[in-house]
DNA sequence: CCATGTTGGTACAGTGAGTGCAGTTAATAC
DNA sequence: GTATTAACTGCACTCACTGTACCAACATGG
C-alpha cells in the first residue's frame, strides 16, 4: 500500500548503527559485483568485507542482488507521491508523463553509471525487473484509482503501466550505457503511448502521428 | 543469432526418449507448481514424478523454473521466423504490430491457463520477464535491421521492443486471469505505439489521437 | 542509576538449487 | 562385432538462504 506515513522518530544508536551496517554492505556489494561480476562475488565476501557476518547480511537484505539496491523501497514511495500530489484535475495520463520525464530528467549521472552497470549483468538486470515490478503496481494502481477498478480499465491500466515502464528501462539503461540523451526518445515514446499534452510542447519531437520514421 | 537452420534429422530412439523425458519432466513440473506451489516443490519431487534422477532434470532445464516454459526456444524461433518473413516492403512497426496481434489471436486456451498460472506465482513470473528478454532483443535486433544501428535507433528499437513487450505480457496475463479478450486492448495501444496502419482498421479502436479518454 | 525489555548482530545447523566429474548402459555408427 | 556416442546416474561440492538460540549493547521508565 506504499505507505506514505509518517513514522519517523530521532535516529537513536541503534537507528545509525543499522544504517551504517546497511550502507557499507551495498557499498561493499556494488564494489564487488562491479569488480569480480555478479556470480565471482559471494554474500559471505560482501559481508566479510563490511566487517559484519553472513547471516548479517540477510537481516538487511533478502537476496544478493537487491543489495544493489538499497534505496528502491525510499524511491518507490517517492515515485507514488509525486504520481498522487498533482493536480486532481490534471489527466491521469498527464500526470504520469510528467512525474516520468521529471524522473529522468533528476537522474543523477552516479545513478545512470548504476544503470549502465545493470545492463552489463544479467543477474543485475533481472533484479532490476523484478524491482520494477513495484513501480508498475504504483502506476496501475494510480490509473485504477482515476478509471475505476472494471476489468477493462484494470487491464488497460496494466497494459500501460507495463509499456511506460518498459521504455524508460530501455531509455535510462541506454543512457547509463552509451551516455544517450534518454529524454528525447521516450518523451516522443511516451507522448504516443500516453497522448501529447498541449500545455507542454516537446522539444526534439516530431508533430507525431505521421507514420514513425526511420530515425536514421 | 536466432539460428532458423533446418538441422532436422530422423528423430532415432534416443532421440525420442530424450523428448519424452523432457516432456513428463516438464509436465510433473507444471503439475506440481500448480498443486503445491513453486517454493513447495522441489526439484528431487519432479524428477521422481517423472520417473528419472535429480541430476537429469539439469541437464533438461536450467534452472527449476524454466521447466514451466519447455517450448520457449521454439515459440522464439518461431516468433523470429515470422517477423523476418513477411513482405520487405511493409514497414517493420506494421509488421510487428500484424506479428504481435496474430500471435495474440493464435493464443490457445491451455497457453491461456498457463498465463494465469504465471500471475499467480511470482517466482514463475519473474522466469516469464526473464525469458521475455528473448523476445525483446528479436524485436529489437528486427528494428535495427531496419533502422540502422545508429545509437539513436537502437535506443528507440530497444524503448519501442520493451513497451510492446510489456503491453503483450500484461493483456494475455489479464486473459488468463480474467478471460478478457486481450485483443482490443493491445491493438488499441499497439496502434497508439506503433502507428495504426491504413491497411487494416481496427475493431473496436477509436480514430486515435484524442486524449484517452476514460475507459468507463 | 538500576532493572528490564528491546534490538542489532552472531553462531550454528540445516535445506535446496545448481555444477563438475566419473561412471554405466544401451542405441548407433562403422 | 566392435567402437563410439549420448542419455542418464551417483556423488561430492558450493553457495544462497532460513530457523533458532543466543549475546551484548543500548534504550526506557521509574
Amino acid at each position: 500500500m506504499a505507505t506514505t506515513m509518517n513514522d519517523e522518530r530521532q535516529p537513536n544508536a541503534r537507528d545509525l548503527q543499522r544504517l551504517e551496517t546497511r550502507r557499507a554492505l551495498a557499498e561493499q556489494a556494488i564494489r564487488l559485483f562491479g569488480e569480480r561480476g555478479f556470480d565471482q562475488t559471494t554474500v559471505e565476501e560482501i559481508a566479510a568485507s563490511a566487517g559484519v557476518s553472513t547471516r548479517t547480511f540477510f537481516l538487511h537484505f533478502p537476496t544478493k542482488a537487491a543489495a544493489a539496491f538499497p534505496d528502491h523501497g525510499e524511491r518507490v514511495d517517492d515515485f507514488v507521491q509525486r504520481l498522487n500530489s498533482g493536480d486532481p484535475f490534471v489527466q491521469p495520463l498527464s500526470q504520469l508523463r510528467s512525474v516520468l520525464l521529471a524522473r529522468i530528467d533528476t537522474t543523477s549521472p552516479s545513478r545512470l553509471a548504476r544503470y549502465a552497470l545493470l545492463s552489463r549483468v544479467p543477474e543485475l538486470r533481472d533484479e532490476d525487473a523484478r524491482t520494477d515490478r513495484d513501480y508498475e503496481e504504483a502506476i496501475a494502481g494510480f490509473l485504477v484509482l482515476h478509471w475505476g477498478s472494471s476489468p477493462e480499465a484494470v487491464v488497460r491500466a496494466n497494459a500501460i503501466a507495463n509499456a511506460v515502464i518498459g521504455v524508460v528501462r530501455a531509455t535510462l539503461s541506454a543512457a547509463g550505457e552509451h551516455g544517450i540523451d534518454a529524454r528525447a526518445v521516450t518523451a516522443e515514446i511516451l507522448g504516443r503511448l500516453l497522448g501529447v499534452p498541449l500545455d507542454e510542447p516537446l522539444h526534439s519531437v516530431q508533430p507525431n502521428r505521421k507514420p514513425p520514421a526511420s530515425p536514421i
